[in-house]
DNA sequence: AATAGTTATGCAAACGTTTTCATTTCGTAT
DNA sequence: ATACGAAATGAAAACGTTTGCATAACTATT
């Protein structure tokens, strides 16, 4: 008996007695349907094992039940945090998610969408600003309902929810100065395709000059995002350069990377050296010394976009972008301290 | 002109001036139509700007170019390496993922598994062996191409792809034991509903047993799944009792949480105490210490389940379960080391 | 008891593809 | 030149829903 896999509203319809119209008609507009009845197809649904057919539904050109995600990687516990808020959020409305990574490599981001597209999603949601011409363009053309999370951008061209990366910066830089440091050094990714690290870096640095302290190209320390080239490139420093009071990461997972160079090198953070990061990971709270860090509150952008994306699915498209803004907070924690005169 | 969210493939095919058939052929069997009408067809698309409606093909009953994937949470370092290689290598073949997360509620997979099913993937990735009887069921009856990642299990239901658990278990306990240690403590996260752990902690007990060492209730910690709980129940048993030699922690989550522990009371790892985690996290390599550890290569793991998922799907359903070992490998780092007289 | 207004249901025409079968076109061997 | 098989294309019938319109069954009003 294992052919039930093609027991379409038809047989659910003879089954309970009662025309297909009314099958479809109590799944999407229940209250168009009489109770009674209701408990009858509710029963014959039963009885035949039916699973209804959202291509099917989707067809008529309304309602496909999905969402697309397109985020650069899923292995990045950046985005984690964020796409788990989302994806509850998301799910609560009924939606369901479908998920494609573009490795940070825009044009195939551009593939990805079309593709979604051609899974009808009824809406889309992005990572950040940097988005290639084509995708803008098509976004646009086919009125795709859109949200762009993780960063603010007061004149996106899409509906955004996030963060002020730059306001991280300037935080960050603040908490630093104020604790007394002026010989600092930043430890920042690549910025040419990364908005985000970009915002925050100069945010840190104008803030910074404002104080009157300059960074010198030596101590603007590039790495790659990861534990281990962060520690290889901060080992550099400290072999070959003075060393800094404290250092500005771009994120967290620099940050930690520092610190173990800086442990490794046999100095004591923060007695020794003040390392802050930016971005707030789970494992920076409980890490051995606590991280001081800029919480960027994935939990809440996720889920606030998903509200914003949901409006826009159900609301009206032609309006100006929706663009909220979550605020940042420093979390002081162990990894920094006064200076020491 | 923002009106071309409706070109269907007939416009397409008016503009080539050729039949529907040959522009869905030209899809789905490219090499059933003349190079030279391909060519026309995608002038034409480009002109009319065309993405074809995966719905409208789904409902054929053929192919629907999704495979669904759940998950207990996406915002874990366990799943994330996984998840991507996954997605990656079920992109190659020219599916998209949906996406679903069930937050270890079984019977909430169930409901997923459903709504999955409603929008006719072709195929369902899963993590691990425990599922709901209505799971397997469902998945049973309707036929589904189905794999389990993450661990083996020889006598799965379902196919499956991963590496024992148990096996690893036995690996970490050979290793601290061969390192001469026999005062040794356990910390694993609650093992009820969670086979990985559960044969992890088998694994280890059952070696240590056959090398005449026992681990008294005292030293077998039971933690969160945290940095920060595992931290805490560490310096509990810091506190309480009698200090072990070396602790074997059901993952490296754990393991980080106990060194932080040791290191703020004032230990030093390795010297004073040997810390193993199992599952090799990125950041266990270049964390200080980096900790030794078993790799469960998820790369490998979700490459080869997507391979196994869709050989299911285009070939055979109906013949036993694929179930496919991926070994583990010890990964001996600074964290242990030998028991000094 | 007859009428108007509601409410629940059914009928049948979409929705945008794919695919089977039939037809046309082409190349090649006679 | 003719006939034959192969290759390319077209016509039309599915696929499983949803929904506008029509009808039937109630309720309430007089």
């Amino acid at each position: 008996m294992k052919k039930n896999i093609n027991v379409d509203i038809i047989d659910v319809a003879i089954k309970a007695g009662v025309s297909p119209a009314t099958v479809s008609r109590s799944f999407n507009h229940p209250n168009k349907v009489l109770k009674s009845t209701q408990k009858r197809i509710e029963k014959a649904i039963l009885q035949t094992g039916y699973i209804r057919n959202r291509a099917a539904q989707a067809i008529q050109g309304k309602r496909s039940g999905t969402v697309g995600l397109i985020v650069p990687t899923l292995d990045n516990a950046i985005f984690s945090n964020l796409i788990q808020a989302f994806s509850v959020e998301i799910r609560k409305h009924g939606f369901t998610m479908l998920v494609a990574t573009n490795g940070y490599d825009l044009d195939d981001e551009y593939t990805l969408l079309r593709s979604l597209l051609e899974h009808r999603v009824e809406g889309v949601a992005l990572i950040g600003h940097d988005h290639s011409k084509e995708t803008y363009n098509l976004l646009n053309i086919r009125n795709v309902p859109v949200v762009s999370m993780w960063n603010y951008k007061e004149d996106s061209l899409i509906s955004c929810v996030g963060g002020e990366n730059k306001e991280a910066g300037i935080e960050i830089a603040k908490h630093i100065s104020s604790l007394g440091h002026t010989k600092i050094a930043m430890a920042f990714p690549n910025v040419e395709d990364n908005d985000r690290a970009r915002d925050r870096k100069i945010g840190v640095v104008e803030y910074l000059n404002s104080q009157g302290i300059t960074i010198p190209e030596y101590w603007d320390i590039k790495t790659e995002y990861s534990v281990s080239d962060a520690r290889y490139c901060a080992e550099e420093l400290f072999n070959k350069y003075p060393h800094p009071t404290a250092i500005i990461a771009g994120n967290d997972v620099i940050a930690r990377g520092i610190i173990y160079a800086a442990q490794s090198y046999g100095m004591n953070v923060p007695k020794d050296i003040s390392i802050t990061g930016i971005g707030d990971f789970s494992s920076s709270e409980s890490s051995f010394p606590s991280i001081t860090t800029i919480r960027m509150r994935p939990n809440k952008v996720g889920k606030k976009a998903a509200s914003v994306l949901i409006d826009r699915i159900n609301g009206d498209r032609e309006s100006e972008p929706t663009r909220i803004k979550v605020s940042v907070e420093i979390k002081s924690r162990e990894s920094t301290t006064h200076l020491k005169n």
